[in-house]
DNA sequence: ACTTTGACTATAA
DNA sequence: GTTATAGCCAAAG
């Protein structure tokens, strides 16, 4: 900051990088492995915010607007049910990737959830 | 500065 | 199994 005026916090900028709150919920997404899945409750526990899992879910509403891309579809609630499904392109397109993944996805859930859930708060040291 | 909103979750009935 | 309700809190309006 060469002078006094501040830079601007856009968070809707896909290309402005921050250090917000968003910007972390990204960075643990994009470390979800391939074939695998995590709940947004886990992400905030993860980010030291326990209570704050609807402000992921907010997050990942705006996670098509950012780069590096953010595989939203790797992200669940807590019993592994797609709620997110309606934000993607099509409705069809977050079971689409996950199925492509090798994930098992019937009526909008992750059959045998916890063999795929990935936990941030335990797989992350 | 105040109010509303949510891709949630825990609990209770 | 279900629905209802309250708490949550950062961002948006």
């Amino acid at each position: 900051m060469k002078h006094s005026k501040r830079l601007k916090n856009n968070i809707t900028d896909p290309l402005f990088r921050e250090e917000s709150f968003f910007e972390r919920v990204y960075e643990v997404v994009r470390l979800i492995p391939h074939g695998k899945v995590t709940t947004y409750g886990a992400i905030a526990r993860f980010l030291g915010s326990a209570s704050s899992a609807r402000m992921v879910g907010w997050a990942m509403n705006h996670s098509h607007t950012v780069l590096p891309p953010v595989p939203a579809h790797r992200v669940v609630n807590r019993n592994g049910k797609l709620t997110g499904k309606m934000h993607f392109r099509t409705p069809f397109e977050m079971e689409q990737l996950l199925a492509k993944e090798g994930i098992p996805v019937k009526n909008d859930q992750v059959q045998d959830f916890l063999t795929y859930f990935w936990d941030p708060s335990i797989e992350l040291v």
